[in-house]
DNA sequence: ACACTTACTTACATAAAGTAAGTTAATAAC
DNA sequence: GTTATTAACTTACTTTATGTAAGTAAGTGT
């Protein structure tokens, strides 16, 4: 690949939060921490995908998961600073959905 | 798939700017129209896939083709109207990876 | 005539995502 | 005390998306 690079920060930016499901993730924990089969069930994404999201966001330092070491074992997942960090965006998102998304027009 | 969605303007937004290269396509052509080869440099895409990018941006109606018949046709790339109303989603991001994203932190 | 450019398309290879079943550990139900 | 159920995953396999590279058509430049 070339990489020509406009705003390198810009574009690592997308490779994180442009990943397939990585925002609807996110904007389901900006609702609060929840479960693995909450985020799971809430958002249509299959088990394995999230398995694997939740670690590469958990790596990129913008989801934390808590054991929480009951019986049996809770285990739940919330955002970082960094990740809440990200709520201007996905309103801004929201935004534009509200006024430019027609639902009707079928592709 | 189960498809509960939590808001189905907020999925179907996502489903055209979190396609890949979608976003950087679109950035690229807040600078203005611009042609194909052009934009394939710029951002690094190949160009099968921004061929089929650029269709996908126009069906969703983001995007305008425009063939100046000159000798040789000059085909042009721009932003619509509802396309320039991602600018501030973009600038979010933008934002986000500025006060955010560590170049050096790599994974 | 021959090489070069633009805007693509086609064929094929690899990577990512979907589907479904399996695992481990604990608790609840019969 | 076997059987069933739930949570949080993982594994195996299939389908879809993307990357790579070469090809095409129309025109230009030499």
């Amino acid at each position: 690949m070339a990489d020509q690079t406009i705003c390198p920060k810009f574009e690592k930016a997308l490779t994180i939060i442009n990943k397939r499901w990585a925002a609807l993730i996110i904007f389901q924990l900006l609702e609060g921490s929840q479960r693995f089969c909450n985020i799971e069930s809430s958002i249509g994404v299959s088990g394995r995908v999230l398995s694997e999201r939740l670690k590469d966001l958990e790596k990129e330092g913008l989801v934390k998961r808590t054991v929480y070491d009951e019986t049996p074992v809770r285990i739940e997942y919330s955002l970082t600073e960094k990740g809440k960090s990200l709520k201007p965006v996905l309103q801004a998102i929201q935004e534009w959905a509200d006024h430019s998304i027609d639902l009707n027009q079928n592709d």
